[in-house]
DNA sequence: CATACGTGGCC
DNA sequence: TGGCCAAGTAT
């Protein structure tokens, strides 16, 4: 992949970008961290129709810090991962007491708030702010593997290797940077994809080191399999579930009845509590937090 | 560095 | 059906 690679790669984002909610004209800082956060290993369409009702509920961060955890929790709905909810709504209050309610644009900055790993704050340096960083998601991760390294996909994930070969991509010019950034975003999310690319309609196609290397099968060690079925994350769901469809708090006994096995439903309540997802209220119920 | 952490769609 | 995958983070 070349500069001309990368202009060809730029000019397909020009012409056949998915028209997201948030990539709208006038998207603030907010809304690009809010999106960022819902979208960590959730699918596009799961999250645009919730991050839409969260724009115009909460339009700033003092505006969701306002509101309770169990609030934000419901509003959350089945997205996944609801301490992801919690951690945005901590993060939200950090920025309306500490940075004057605008989401910081310096990388270290945004590494400080809860819930912003590596990904997550060059993503929003980049697409809010227009910087030159590198951005790093699995999409990213895969198609250099494939366009830059000629093999049938990335390996295990090293942060520190993965931010180097996207730095080596990034054009000088900051919003260029940025630009190639989304791009190569959007390629492995629509093009480059893990399973079928469609490398027919690859605008690198011509670059492209898996083509010239004859297209090899992923040689690596086999990636990790996260299994959910009977596992205390299927546990707490159920759990999480009952008390998101209850405006009241639930007694033990209701929470009881979403899973047979006494000895793991109980440690999965505990853990809750734990994670602060729940709590228990003062005649021994329990409910989504801050709201009893 | 490996693992826990939700949820649902697809083949 | 069940494995695989989806814009990761914290520990």
């Amino acid at each position: 992949m070349d500069a001309a690679d990368l202009a060809d790669l730029t000019d397909w984002f020009d012409r056949t970008a998915r028209d997201l909610a948030w990539r709208k004209p006038g998207t603030t800082g907010w809304g690009v961290l809010v999106s960022e956060i819902m979208l960590q290993q959730t699918p596009v369409a799961r999250v645009e129709p919730i991050w839409l009702e969260w724009m115009a509920r909460w339009p700033l961060p003092s505006a969701l810090a306002a509101a309770s955890q169990g609030e934000v929790l419901r509003a959350w709905g089945k997205l996944g991962y609801p301490r992801r909810a919690l951690r945005l709504h901590a993060a939200a209050t950090a920025i309306a007491t500490d940075h004057g309610d605008v989401v910081p644009a310096d990388v270290d900055t945004l590494l400080g708030l809860p819930g912003i790993g590596a990904y997550t704050a060059r993503a929003v340096a980049a697409f809010a702010y227009g910087q030159r960083c590198p951005v790093v998601d699995t999409n990213v991760r895969r198609v250099v593997a494939r366009a830059v390294h000629g093999a049938g996909d990335a390996g295990p994930p090293s942060t520190t290797r993965d931010l180097a070969d996207v730095a080596k991509l990034l054009p000088q010019d900051p919003a260029t940077a940025a630009k190639v950034s989304a791009a190569l975003m959007e390629l492995g999310a629509v093009v480059c994809v893990a399973r079928g690319p469609r490398c027919a309609d690859c605008p690198v196609f011509d670059g492209c080191a898996w083509q010239h290397n004859g297209r090899p099968a992923y040689d690596g060690p086999a990636k990790a399999v996260q299994r959910f079925a009977g596992t205390d994350r299927q546990v707490r769901g159920l759990l999480l579930d009952v008390l998101r469809g209850s405006a009241e708090p639930a007694s033990k006994a209701r929470l009881d009845l979403v899973w047979s096995d006494a000895g793991q439903r109980d440690r999965c309540l505990d853990s809750l509590l734990v994670d602060g997802l729940v709590e228990q209220t003062a005649n021994g119920e329990f409910a989504l937090p801050g709201e009893h």
